[in-house]
RNA sequence: GGGUGAUUAGCUCAGUGGUAGAGCGCUACGUUCACAUCGUAGAUGUCGGAGGUUCGAAUCCUCCAUCACCCA
């Protein structure tokens, strides 16, 4: 059967894809034949997303490794699955809802949970055939998914991995690495959720800075500079009796609570301790020194509103301001019924604002307060302002830095572990500089906010009950929390807490999802009653919200509404995947993983918070190693968006050009610390690659090479300088191949193999075994050459695995799929041959000598020349002699004869221990040989002069290696006597002339 | 503002102390029996700038310039 011109990519990828997964050749310790083990765990995809270049190249340089060590017979297993992406899958079923008029609220949490998991097991498999189109070798029956397991999951998600969130959070709250606290977090008011920075992105946008007038209280006043002179010396000042602030956003300043000078700014060292007064309201704003407040930018004094800003909240802490919050959860203004707002404030000021601002929206707040500014007088002046907004990557609206009660990882308690793996080098961080990174951002390390306001994650698992102080007494605004993996051993712990205090309790149960209870006054009484404790009569009570309820002797818990952040459980990937809990065959075979491929934006909140989990909850690294890589761009650099238009699509590039194309281009673009920057005719080169290995093995079963061939592992014993050449040059290859694998260079290893098969195999020794074909050692050549072009397929499977498997399927007899072929074991050594290295670069020497000299005297490309053998060594002539067939075909020599020297009107080819002449009498333009020479014999002179320089500076003697001061001699020889029998060409031009 | 990295052929990039490479593009020629997704031959670089270390620097050090990313 003929094998077509081409590979069809488009027709074969499926079915070989389809092959692989009939024979389970993906699966965890398929083609093991050592005890050694090899694991990858995917970084998981996001399950509404869908396969970006970002995931392909990532994906391509994971399956590189684990095809590579699976084919070296490690027990392999590369982990795949996704995450739940808590935010995004809700906006996408929300989406769908508002399709049919419809929304959230509309339905009870677990109608609405039972929504996502029906969009989950309809749409969230998307990335996962997109993944399988690429030609991800993962064990694909083991996919794992983050949610996998929690209640009432439908059928076909069972697995386990919500046992070990929930587990971990139990186990982490019991040590007190996990609390519940108030603290500013990124606050989106369309979702009213906390996100995690990496879902923000800052904005620049044009908006304007208000400069603001706060009078200073009881009579304060500073000098403050109007005219300087030209050494920047204060000549003239005015006396105010106010501050001037500066703000982007002045509905803030509502929560103001302070503001910050310098401690050395000398215009306000006075002032320190002092008060200024906040307008609209009165509220008395301390005056307090702190580094801070930059004196040179705008007036030097900073206002400061802890509870809507990250920089503020650091000075309040540091100084003890007060954080009032202003806003609710729409980011609204929040005004009425905010006790903390009015403290300390006119009456008839907060009154007002209630009025005219209550509820409203930021903007419409800032509008009104910029007004009212202007209109009263402290308005300083308006200034345009171009600055970073941060927005929510989903919902597209500018975050509120919010002060909200979150749960958080007491991250400095984690991070000891973490950072001594790594500094301790049994955690490796490729490239380097990324271990300089994580150490700056754990050294620095924040609380982690773990909660989120949404429904679709891990329902964090505590129920509250009420505070009961050591009197017995309530406690107002507090709860008393219970955290356990289920009610039941919650309930066990609220029955004996409250039995310990009030033996009368009648029964503890769980309150029901949605329910949003109220104590009311007669709550509180039966409360009082439950605690034997007199009722402390309240005049102004006021119905309080609470996450419980007392019904008649019977305690209802409620169980914390917020789930936990996605990352938390995606934190615990490496062990969830393989089954812990429970102590499977998997966890002990797998783990910790050999190495984690990931983007480096990642590095904090996936890298080191897995590596801070790992070691916090089995005491164990995830990873021995880490290779991160930057972001895939488009071919002048820039990132890829939607908005620029500059996105390419995987999926088209796999259409047009094939996924081992695409691959191949990931490998090369692959080098440490590189730049990722993809173009599309760099891919279409590798398509064309691809083609190359095809038409070289179809050229092999055109020429018989594959009747009787079967799978080999050792090569012939070849007798042939050629076929010897190859063998040694296949070896050496695969030895490049094996180092740059293992040390993560995809690009060397790529790079090497295009060499190989384009430069060595196809350029030559498929020419040098033509004419072997016909010869006494067509046999042993047809041998050599189907092992050679076997090993090309093996070589490249793991970067090009479907057009190898495609060729593999159609060449000799095959015990195994090419995807579970043995990996060559030979070293260079073994099959070095140094002399027939020496006479194949002699003879490709000569080939290339006579075709340029043929070329630039302008030889019709099909006439055969007669060439003159002018003077010889003995390893020439051996050369000539068992290599002739193939010179004189590759440089269209008609015969060669002896000649006594160059005759007059012939052109001189220059080899190691000889020269060659082509009479082309006639046909031979003196003055274009002699350009030909002059020009050849310029660039030896050149780099000639560099060599005696070196040579004749006793100091390179001396300090060089004794092989590099050899090398150079040796390279000064041969060149000299090449320049040599070039000189003696021109004199001979000269002499014709 | 702080941190990290980059600057090498027209373009995209390799190159960790021995005198510069690849792919793409470009030019000329070519229907040679694997391949025009090809072949053969060819042109193209004071390796961002300035100093320093060294027998020797694209490579190590210092400063400067420009750019990118991350964190504020």
């Amino acid at each position: 059967m003929a094998m077509e011109k081409t590979f069809d990519a488009k027709e074969a990828e499926a079915r070989i894809a389809a092959r692989w997964e009939k024979e389970n050749a993906f699966a965890a310790g398929a083609n093991a034949s050592r005890d050694e083990s090899f694991c990858i765990m995917i970084p998981p995809p996001n399950v509404t997303g869908s396969l970006h270049m970002g995931h392909a190249f990532n994906n391509t340089l994971q399956d590189i490794l684990v095809r590579w060590h699976r084919m070296r017979g490690f027990d392999t297993l590369w982990q795949p699955g996704q995450d739940h992406a808590g935010i995004a899958t809700q906006m996408v079923v929300e989406r769908e809802l508002a399709r049919e008029g419809k929304q959230r609220t509309d339905f009870t949490r677990d109608a609405f949970l039972a929504k996502v998991w029906e969009w989950k097991q309809h749409s969230g498999g998307t990335i996962i055939n997109q993944l399988k189109r690429l030609g991800a070798s993962c064990d694909w029956s083991r996919n794992a998914f983050t949610m996998s397991g929690a209640p009432n999951c439908p059928e076909g998600e069972e697995g386990n991995f919500h046992d070990a969130v929930i587990k971990v959070f139990v186990d982490m709250y019991n040590k007190d690495l996990i609390y519940r606290g108030k603290r500013l977090v990124n606050w989106d008011p369309h979702f009213e959720t906390a996100i995690s920075d990496l879902e923000v992105e800052q904005i620049e946008v044009d908006g304007h800075m208000w400069r603001l007038r706060y009078k200073l209280a009881d009579g304060e006043t500073y000098e403050h500079p109007t005219e300087w002179d030209e050494d920047g010396n204060v000549t003239a000042t005015e006396t105010r009796d106010y501050l001037v602030v500066a703000t982007t956003r002045p509905e803030t300043m509502l929560g103001d609570t302070g503001i910050a000078v310098h401690p050395d700014d000398a215009r306000y060292k006075h002032l320190i301790g002092k008060d200024a007064i906040l307008p609209l309201v009165g509220r008395r704003l301390r005056i307090v020194a702190d580094d801070y407040a930059d004196p040179e930018k705008g007036t030097g004094a900073v206002k400061m509103t802890p509870a809507h800003d990250f920089n503020d909240w650091a000075v309040g802490q540091r100084q003890g301001l007060l954080a009032i919050n202003v806003m609710n959860t729409r980011a609204g203004m929040w005004l009425k019924d905010n006790p903390d707002f009015a403290e300390g404030c006119e009456a008839e000021g907060v009154a007002r604002l209630i009025e005219a601002l209550d509820g409203a929206d930021r903007y419409e707040a800032r509008d009104w307060i910029v007004q009212t500014a202007t209109e009263e007088g402290w308005l300083d002046g308006i200034d345009p302002d171009r600055h970073m907004v941060p927005h929510g990557d989903r919902s597209k609206v500018a975050i509120e830095p919010y002060l909200t009660d979150q749960w958080f990882v007491d991250a400095e308690k984690v991070v000891g572990p973490a950072l001594d793996a790594v500094r301790s080098g049994r955690v490796k961080i490729m490239p380097e500089s990324g271990e300089k990174t994580y150490y700056h951002w754990l050294e620095n390390i924040e609380p982690w906010c773990i909660s989120r306001q949404l429904w679709w994650g891990h329902q964090i698992p505590v129920w509250y009950g009420p505070k009961i102080d050591k009197n017995g007494r309530y406690v107002e605004r507090e709860s008393e929390k219970f955290c356990a993996p289920t009610f039941e051993a919650a309930r066990a712990q609220a029955l004996e807490h409250y039995r310990s205090l009030r033996p009368n309790l009648k029964d503890v149960q769980e309150l029901e999802a949605d329910a949003a209870p109220i104590l009311s006054y007669e709550d509180r009484k039966s409360l009082a009653e439950l605690l034997g404790k007199p009722e402390i009569s309240v005049p102004d009570w006021k119905p309080v919200k609470v996450a419980w309820k007392l019904n008649s002797g019977t305690l209802f818990l409620g169980r914390e509404s917020d789930v936990l952040d996605t990352w938390f459980s995606s934190g615990l990937w490496p062990i969830g995947t393989l089954g812990w809990p429970e102590d499977t065959e998997e966890l002990r075979k797998y783990f910790p993983t050999s190495v984690l491929v990931t983007g480096q934006d990642i590095l904090f909140f996936w890298v080191a918070r897995m590596m801070m989990m790992q070691l916090a909850v089995v005491n164990d690294i995830p990873f021995r190693e880490v290779y991160l890589h930057g972001l895939v761009r488009d071919a002048k650099g820039k990132k890829m968006s939607k908005s620029l238009g500059n996105v390419i699509d995987p999926l088209e590039i796999i259409d047009e050009y094939g996924a081992d194309a695409l691959r191949f281009a990931n490998a090369a673009m692959a080098s440490l610390g590189g730049v990722l920057k993809l173009d599309t005719s760099r891919i279409a080169g590798y398509r064309n690659f691809g083609t190359k290995l095809w038409n070289a093995t179809r050229f092999a079963e055109m020429n018989g090479v594959w009747e009787g061939h079967a799978t080999r592992a050792a090569p012939p014993a070849a007798q042939a300088t050629v076929n010897r050449w190859i063998i040694a040059e296949t070896a050496r290859v695969r030895e490049k191949v094996d180092a740059a694998l293992d040390a993560y260079r995809f690009n060397d290893a790529a790079s090497a193999l295009y060499a190989f098969v384009w430069g060595k195999v196809c350029d030559w020794y498929v020419e040098f075994a033509k004419p072997l074909f016909d010869g006494d050692q067509a046999a042993e050549t047809r041998e050599t050459m189907a092992w050679v072009l076997d090993q090309c397929m093996i070589l490249l499977h793991p970067i090009m695995p479907f057009v190898t498997e495609e060729l593999w399927g159609l060449t000799g007899r095959r015990d195994k799929l090419l995807v579970h072929a043995d990996w060559p074991g030979y070293a260079a050594a073994d099959l070095a041959d140094a002399e027939a290295m020496r006479e194949m670069r002699w003879v490709i020497a000569l080939i290339e000598g006579v075709r340029s000299a043929r070329a630039q005297m302008g030889v019709p490309v099909g006439l055969r020349l007669e060439m003159l053998q002018v003077d010889l060594d003995e390893a020439g002539q051996g050369a000539w002699a068992r290599n002739a067939a193939l010179i004189k075909r590759l440089a269209r020599i008609e015969s060669l004869s002896e000649a006594p020297e160059v005759p007059r009107g012939a052109v001189t080819i220059p080899v190691e221990g000889g020269t060659f002449a082509l009479p082309l009498a006639g046909v031979i333009d003196v003055a274009a040989e002699s350009a030909r020479l002059e020009k050849a014999l310029g660039k030896l002179d050149k780099e000639l002069g560099g060599l005696r320089g070196r040579l004749s500076n006793a100091k390179f003697i001396e300090s060089a290696p004794e092989d590099v001061v050899e090398e150079t001699r040796e390279a000064a020889r041969v060149k000299e006597d090449e320049a040599a029998k070039l000189r003696a060409a021109l004199d001979r031009l000269a002499a014709l002339g």
